[in-house]
DNA sequence: GCCGATCCTTGATCTGCATCAAGGAACGGC
DNA sequence: GCCGTTCCTTGATGCAGATCAAGGATCGGC
């Protein structure tokens, strides 16, 4: 079996990158949705298919470009952004194994949204016109596909609910919480700050401010580190709609 | 066939409730994503799926509740609702002919939004275990589920988008411009300007002052009926990033 | 190592919108 | 018809957070 066109990997500090796929077989074992699929359908995936590696900050596809890929993510993190008039806005962070735009491809429409690597990544790009007519013939996956989407889409209801829902100090407090696994307190933030406060619908400098308020909570951030010493003081800040700050000016 | 236990219809002012369906069989015709099914899995649906009528402000389901059925809106406007702490905000509005709820049905997880009758409806209920069998069973059921939720996909980003974008003014006349189609520039809203208040992430009362500012490009209210009588000044007021009016201070 | 660019933080100010509150309009019941 | 209720409007006020701006911190390049 060939070594697909990959270069040597970049190395930067963010992704650690170890275990580097070069196969693309492997790659589709690291895609849960397509990974079930019976033997020549993949072997047809697989073969129209390409594995392309890609730096951080690369765009892999853009608001408003008609749709090409379907994008499966093998490694890495993606954002996704939309450029509603001036300062974007990001929809959501796409961890690894996970398929990107599977709606556009489905509907032969462009892309809503715009998509960047926010870590080095590794993705295998499946043309979109192959990717529907695989899906046309095939039941199963018609099914697992719309499993997917009634999944992504219970994830935007909650994030447009926690977009709303009150203060900024609580949706940051919020995104925290649905966060941390139970026992890992301290994790990573999927991109830069200022993503994030674009992702939570507010603007940098608060994101910033409302973070040194949550330390009063138990919340520590160094660099995209973010500790949480105490869960249960925190979702107690959520849920008493937090009363407990002292007034905003006597801060410090 | 029998006549379903329908009772004679109340006709309220909102719904003319013109065309009014009691067979099951007609009701289906009028749900394009099922109308298209062979006619054995017709028959199972309908043979298990019932016929409903109820009131405007009936609430179809609640958010939390384990996902009992699958309905299909026969007639009249639905609203999807969510209770994030305190005051809901709504996240759609449902019109006829649409399937909701999709997806809790295919995850078999609790509803995420609960589901108001703006005006007077006639649901077609679908178990939802029942609806699940059918739709693994059925390959091109499955294909046109997914086509469906990558359509709501499509719709629920469009709302974040303009829920984020700018302006209370600007909010509501991208909603207005999106709603009023090129020829009809006179519309009636899908429920109470509170609920499209909800919709649009503002206070009624920042509503009601913002219709009144739209009031110097075109925009007329009275009752529920909208009236656009240029497109082309609204737009234009969208896109000028609503520098056009006067100070706010200064607005009579 | 130094330097420029980018990101994050922190401060001061300003404003759009929520909130509180009260008056008017439309509706449903009787 | 009248009356209670709910909805919409309009005014006055206060505040959360955007914005403007400037000072660190961190990173990548050389």
């Amino acid at each position: 079996m060939p070594a697909a066109n990959i270069r040597s990997p970049p190395q930067t500090k963010h992704g650690t990158m170890n275990l580097m796929t070069t196969d693309k077989n492997e790659a589709l074992d690291r895609l849960p949705i397509l990974a079930g699929l019976p033997d020549p359908v993949r072997m047809e995936l697989v073969a129209m298919s390409g594995l392309q590696k890609m730096g951080r900050g690369s765009v892999l596809f853009g608001e408003g470009e008609p749709c090409q890929y379907v994008y499966g993510l093998v490694s890495g993190t993606v954002a996704l952004a939309m450029n509603e008039s001036s300062a974007e806005s990001i929809v959501d962070f796409i961890g690894a194994g996970e398929l990107i735009l599977t709606s556009p491809a489905i509907l032969d429409l462009p892309y809503m949204t715009s998509g960047k690597a926010t870590t080095d990544v590794l993705v295998l790009l499946i043309p979109a016109t192959a990717f529907r007519e695989v899906v046309k013939a095939n039941g199963e996956l018609a099914a697992s596909i719309a499993q997917t989407l009634a999944l992504q889409w219970r994830r935007l209801l909650n994030q447009m609910k926690n977009l709303r829902s009150g203060d900024a100090d609580t949706r940051l407090a919020q995104y925290l919480l649905s966060h941390v696994g139970v026992t890992a307190k301290i994790f990573c933030l999927p991109g830069s700050k200022r993503q994030l406060a674009a992702h939570l619908g507010m603007d940098p400098a608060t994101l910033s401010r409302s973070f040194k308020r949550l330390g009063e909570f138990g919340v520590t951030t160094r660099g995209p580190n973010i500790t949480v010493t105490s869960l249960s003081r925190l979702s107690a800040f959520v849920s008493d709609g937090n009363r407990a700050l002292p007034a905003r000016t006597t801060t410090r």
